[in-house]
DNA sequence: ATTGACCTTCACGCTGCGTCAAGGTGTAAA
DNA sequence: TTTACACCTTGACGCAGCGTGAAGGTCAAT
């Protein structure tokens, strides 16, 4: 398939102005002009052009771009697994974010108490992502890719040895103040917001991204799931109910 | 609390350059001054510093940022509902990026056939996004607001009267089945390798993102918390552990 | 042969800072 | 006290990555 400058932009979604200049500093340079002097776009122009899109993607600068893809050592392989580690990580940042988002939010309506300053900021800060990017030299990339690797799975290791006894102690306060939240019979009390904050922290251990959505599907799944249901029912039936409309209410899902 | 420049910048993570530019333009000006000329910033201006990082990071310009937040009809408990939706937004996206590096690496692999030159860009666009920005004015904002929460509240509505059947049989099938699998011994085995997946299918119903890292997470947590083990051991003992190796495997955690 | 949607090159302008330069300030140690 | 050193100031230049014309050629259909 060939692509007039405009038909490869509206696939990419970039402006035509943008594949000029690309051309223009040789990161992108057309298969061939018609003989009008029209650029021709190919498949391998359209590869390429994908690999340029995910490392800007990246914040990659256009110039180590140019030098990325026209290293002799490039191995797209491990780049687009590198690419996969950087979205990831990303997507960790943005989920801070969200997370800073929701707490402002509850804070603005009072279901919070505090917020320190550093906290505000929580999300913002791409430190630990750009300090990746330096590292997008060529030639580092596979060992660090091994170490980040390495890293993932680390966590969940660490995990079951270090923080195992934290995780443990928090489900059981759980456990405990939950059952005075039921006493009280008001999933919008502070008690059983407490809970619900408690319950987020804990998954904090558990999921890498935390979403209002999943808290809130994870507190349905407690009272649709027999297991769960019988769990949570056994010292005082209605408690899983009222655990799903305790965390309903903190993520701001009305039924 | 009052902070010099090189103290809010480390807080929030800019440079002293940004936040003396910032006050140049008027968008960020400190409290007051220092007799020696030292800008000095407040409580205010570190929330207002917040507010202009999350306008920031969805990509309005400084000078509209700066309309926005002198604008009289301001309101920022809207604003913060309405980077929620951006940032959610914003994840979804970055979902199917991940998704096209996924499918990319998959392709190179010969795990995958084929992928069309659209589907290669998939991700990159973000013409709903820009969209968005264009209707950051306020007038727009509170109606197409509603609208948004309205649906991310029906899915869970919905899921409760239609697809709860559904999802019962798909929990009790993954009871079966993993019955039968426990018996091989083996988690990387076909049977338990099905077993993750129908879980993943089921969790599917629950978490409006999926994630490999939430959905290894999840099969720790099942081992790690008794309520969740004592359940799956109930039948025959090991039952956990077996479920959370066979995801690991299933999702790529190697332990 | 005219219209309208394409394409070309050239060139200026903009945002959001990074990065010196040249100097003043605060304070703690020597 | 002075010396070191980390902090602060204003001013100015520079840069990436395009957006946005201008002035003009091309292509296909009507």
């Amino acid at each position: 398939m060939e692509y007039t400058i405009q038909r490869l932009g509206q696939l990419a979604g970039v402006s035509t102005r943008t594949l000029r200049y690309y051309d223009e500093i040789g990161i992108l340079k057309p298969v061939r002009t018609s003989s009008s002097g029209y650029r021709i776009y190919g498949q391998e122009e359209v590869d390429r052009l994908q690999q340029i899109l995910f490392y800007r993607e990246m914040g990659v600068s256009l110039e180590k771009i140019k030098a990325i893809l026209s290293s002799p050592s490039y191995d797209s392989a491990k780049a687009l697994e590198e690419h996969r580690k950087q979205l990831l990580d990303k997507r960790k940042q943005l989920d801070l974010l969200i997370a800073n988002v929701e707490k402002t939010i509850a804070l603005n309506e009072g279901r919070v108490s505090s917020m320190t300053d550093k906290e505000k900021f929580e999300g913002f800060k791409q430190k630990m992502i750009e300090e990746n990017e330096a590292k997008y030299g060529a030639e580092i990339r596979g060992k660090y890719g091994d170490e980040t690797v390495d890293k993932a799975n680390m966590k969940l290791k660490n995990m079951s040895e270090e923080k195992h006894a934290e995780v443990t102690r928090l489900a059981s306060e759980i456990s405990d103040i939950l059952a005075e939240a039921v006493k009280t019979g008001d999933p919008s009390g502070s008690l059983a917001q407490k809970t619900a904050d408690l319950h987020r922290q804990w998954l904090g251990y558990y999921w890498s991204t935390y979403s209002k959505e999943a808290h809130a599907g994870l507190a349905q799944m407690y009272v649709d799931d027999e297991r769960f249901k019988s769990y949570y029912d056994a010292k005082e039936p209605g408690t899983a109910e009222f655990l799903r409309d305790a965390i309903f209410i903190y993520t701001g899902f009305k039924q």
